[in-house]
DNA sequence: CTGAAAGCGCTTACAG
DNA sequence: CTGAAAGCGCTTACAG
């Protein structure tokens, strides 16, 4: 219960060597015999010697955080999607030195452009943006020239550096395999002008239909939320699709609560998948087949890439996507 | 575009005085005119000056940064109750000058005791815990001597600190709202050995019952989940009360999928209520009358006492009680 | 009201 | 292989 403040210099001290060698000995660094190496480390975990980042950071200029901001309407009570991710980018961190510092945005400062406190206070080398932020607001912490690496979510601007999922492929393989199931009426549930995620899925819905020369029918693609974002109830068409490829397990949850209460079941009168595998995914009855977003890997592919941008901030690695994984589930129905 | 490396040196040139001046100025000391600190600011903001908090951090021994620990099994899919905590935390601790620094411990860290990378960096001044830890991690992070704080979960040890919520009084004030609607027969939800909070809740439960003299029964106490955790269908009695008083609002949840199988209806044939108020109040049809935790003011609370605990370590404030807030929902069917 | 000096705990050249 | 010196950017105590 004693609150330590063992320095270098102690350790040095006590082995009668200087604070010097010590540094290098901790830091693994060239210049001293591994003997004396070994005998220091030993030391310095006898003495309960914790290294102080602050001095290394005054040094290097560099504070060895990252900071993550997430918007806080991602972040609600029906959405532990991001945070989940948080978690990813958390580990990925700490495997190179690093300590990510979340900071949840809220609406209030994305629209007057405040800056997270810790970039004024110099606590992060860098920021990975979690999810769609207003374009001012990106352009604001842009111009600061702070490293920014965006993950999930990417805008036309190619001079920044994003890390997304395949939403086009996913959407894609999800509707290759709606078809080799034998299912031709496919709707897509999704409003294509709400957010970039929805448009890429729609276009791998498409992608998938023009292959198999199926045609695109409007009466089939369907809005799900309006244009502040607020979720809407599905209309279903008067032609029942046999399938609904639906943007995110969320609307796929609704449309089947919807569909219940028009006494169809899913999927023996027709099928429904979702995306992003979260928690609407298997609260669903059935449980849906759905995409899973490997965030795991996003994640350690952003932090590389921040890494490498806060060594080299002139760097633009540009768009990397990183594919997601289909979960098969009981929400589809063989046709043949 | 430019990356800024402005320091206090600079702005005193620019202005011809000393930094510490600057420093003065910029820290709202005494000692400087207030026409020049006017002048100070303007011009560091004009400067695009921002505070090195590491260079304070090493003067101080204190890095301005608070640890917040969750475990992962608290930070699951279906459980962003904690991460919403954290957001609370976040705020409440810009408040004074600090950030959070969001640690998610796994299992296996805290199976072997490793404690957070965030300590041995000295990144932190403190940590604030987040949800129920094993006794050994407990007693680990306690013997290095750093200020904590336990949060939403307590022990028999006294020495420590702890915001919690009122469990007890919410359930009783809970309980009280049942009896007031005409509920007699009132079954409480929850396995009494698996958690504090469960404990706590039970025993305003029965602290109503004997209240208004209503006989405590066994075959009303209702298990919810095993030695492990996990959760478990329940149980229905023979005879069935006219509500069911449940530890949380997910086993609420479930127990009313095991009642509608039954052809049991929710308020009609027996009313269900639940607590923390949660994504599974709002999900449960109909919506769950529960006891909403107030977690801001917990999380204001909690930094409140590790900012003071940093100032004086040997403080011990003891057990703080927050209390909850009842939350009307359609869930309950008056008797009268 | 203003500032020169010392020091927080490291690391990076450089000298031996 | 080892170490003395300088410096990172602040703040505190002291002198003027």
């Amino acid at each position: 219960m004693q609150q330590n403040h063992v320095t270098m210099k102690d350790i040095a001290n006590r082995l009668g060597v200087s604070s010097v060698t010590v540094s290098k000995a901790l830091g693994d660094k060239e210049g001293v015999s591994d003997e004396l190496k070994q005998k220091i480390k030993e030391i310095a975990q006898e003495m309960g010697y914790r290294f102080n980042t602050a001095a290394k950071a005054m040094k290097e200029g560099l504070s060895y955080n990252i900071g993550v901001v997430i918007a806080e309407r991602y972040a609600s009570v029906t959405q532990s999607f991001y945070l989940q991710f948080y978690q990813y980018l958390s580990t990925a961190l700490e495997d190179v030195q690093y300590s990510g510092i979340l900071h949840m945005l809220s609406e209030e400062d994305e629209g007057q452009l405040v800056l997270p406190r810790i970039y004024h206070d110099r606590k992060v080398d860098g920021f990975i943006i979690l999810g769609q932020l207003s374009n001012t607001y990106i352009s604001a912490i842009h111009e600061t020239g702070i490293p920014l690496v965006f993950l999930d979510f990417y805008t036309d601007r190619t001079e920044l550096d994003y890390v997304i999922t395949d939403n086009f492929y996913g959407m894609y393989e999800m509707t290759n395999y709606l078809i080799a199931n034998g299912h031709r009426d496919i709707a897509f549930v999704g409003s294509l002008h709400a957010t970039s995620s929805i448009q890429d899925r729609f276009l791998g819905y498409y992608k998938s239909l023009l292959e198999h020369r199926i045609p695109l029918r409007q009466e089939y693609i369907l809005n799900d939320r309006d244009e502040s974002g607020k979720l809407l109830d599905v209309a279903i068409p008067e032609a029942l699709p046999t399938a609904f490829a639906c943007n995110c397990d969320q609307v796929a949850y609704l449309l089947m609560n919807t569909l219940r209460k028009q006494g169809v079941r899913v999927p023996e009168d027709c099928s429904v998948v979702g995306f992003d595998n979260d928690i609407y995914a298997t609260l669903a009855e059935p449980a849906l087949t759905t995409v899973e977003v490997d965030r795991q890997e996003m994640a350690k592919t952003a932090v590389n890439k921040m890494v490498r941008k806060i060594s080299d901030p002139a760097l633009n690695s540009g768009r990397v996507l990183v594919r997601g994984k289909m979960i098969y589930r009981e929400s589809v129905r063989s046709m043949k």
